[in-house]
DNA sequence: TGGTTTTTTCAACGACCGTATAATTCATCT
DNA sequence: AGATGAATTATACGGTCGTTGAAAAAACCA
């Protein structure tokens, strides 16, 4: 092997990746130590800081190939806002979920421009592509600002207005602002 | 004095109170450490301590008595849209601004049902005391939603295709969703 | 099996955290 | 001025944090 370089094996970094997606999903950026991640992925801290160099760059590695939204992208574009909403309703209760990890870790500080980057990359720019009219990736924007706000207050903050209400008529207005979005209002 | 009772300044209380917001707003609240918060009121952290217990009570202390949208309900309904879009756009580059504060905390786990339950009865509760038509809680719930989310992308995370869109068409959009919402689809 | 490299663990550093208690300064009133 | 009680500070405890360098274990190959 090359001088300099380091040596990893795949198998235990993506324990460390799939145990970092858990926590930090279910805890946040700040409220998930290495420790408690090294211990879920059956690893020693120091492990990880070999494999992945620093917190936040063990954070962008767990997080940022799962950024994707091909799912949403997958079909006629004048059904986006029933199939967004038909997406979000599977993912509620799964184990990981990119959409919770990325919301939790919106307010961190120092990620906001690693987030804004690979965001606007990977799943504005796709999106905008999409739709047709005035300022897309504007609207594409704000489609991701509704499903990031809505998704804050019905799985996050559990808000009972939003929790209690029926789901049917909660997918129904959430797939109704999506599409108006989508058409340009 | 009634023995038993704690010797306050109303005075300093206000300092840390001001301090407090100024920092959770900025560095959220796993981000703001006391001592931070004691030294910007220019006071000692032991301070904060016997004037507010532990620091969750600081921060709902600081931030609850501000959580409210009598801006935003102060006037005909049928111009909700708007009338949302220009106190948003008002806030910008203020010192305080307890939208910021909410969104930073939105997801620090701990601070959930506190969170969740000011926010049904001072923004949620009022906000849809003056909606028409079905489901007015579940909508109020979406208008925030959207608000938090638009922020959330703007401000905090600073999105180039929100941040760096014309304002008008921004605020355009912004208003006829949130109409849209309020309408009731 | 012995030597060599790759992979993992141990142990600790310095910093910061929220919190509790005791001592101190400050203001007030006689 | 002196006493009394209110307001604030000094200090420290126990802990967790991210990170680092050296030691140990495991895997590989001759």
């Amino acid at each position: 092997m090359q001088s300099g370089m380091k040596s990893i094996s795949a198998r235990t970094a993506d324990a460390i990746l799939s145990a970092a997606r858990e926590r930090f999903s279910t805890h946040g950026y700040d409220g998930s130590g290495l420790r408690t991640i090294a211990d879920l992925a059956g690893v020693n801290v120091a492990l990880i800081g070999r494999y992945f160099g620093s917190k936040e760059s063990l954070f962008l590695a767990a997080i940022l190939p799962h950024l994707q939204i091909s799912l949403l992208l997958d079909g006629p574009m004048d059904e986006f806002g029933t199939r967004a909403a038909s997406v979000m309703r599977m993912k509620v209760g799964r184990g990981f979920d990119p959409m919770m990890v990325l919301l939790r870790a919106l307010a961190t500080p120092s990620l906001a421009p690693s987030l804004s980057a690979a965001l606007s990359r990977q799943v504005i720019a796709p999106l905008a592509a999409r739709l047709d009219g005035d300022e897309p990736e504007m609207r594409a924007a704000l489609i991701l600002a509704h499903l990031a706000g809505y998704e804050m207050l019905l799985r996050v903050l559990q808000l009972p207005e939003l929790a209690g209400a029926p789901a049917a008529a909660r997918e129904t207005a959430l797939a109704t602002t999506l599409q108006d979005l989508a058409d340009g209002l």
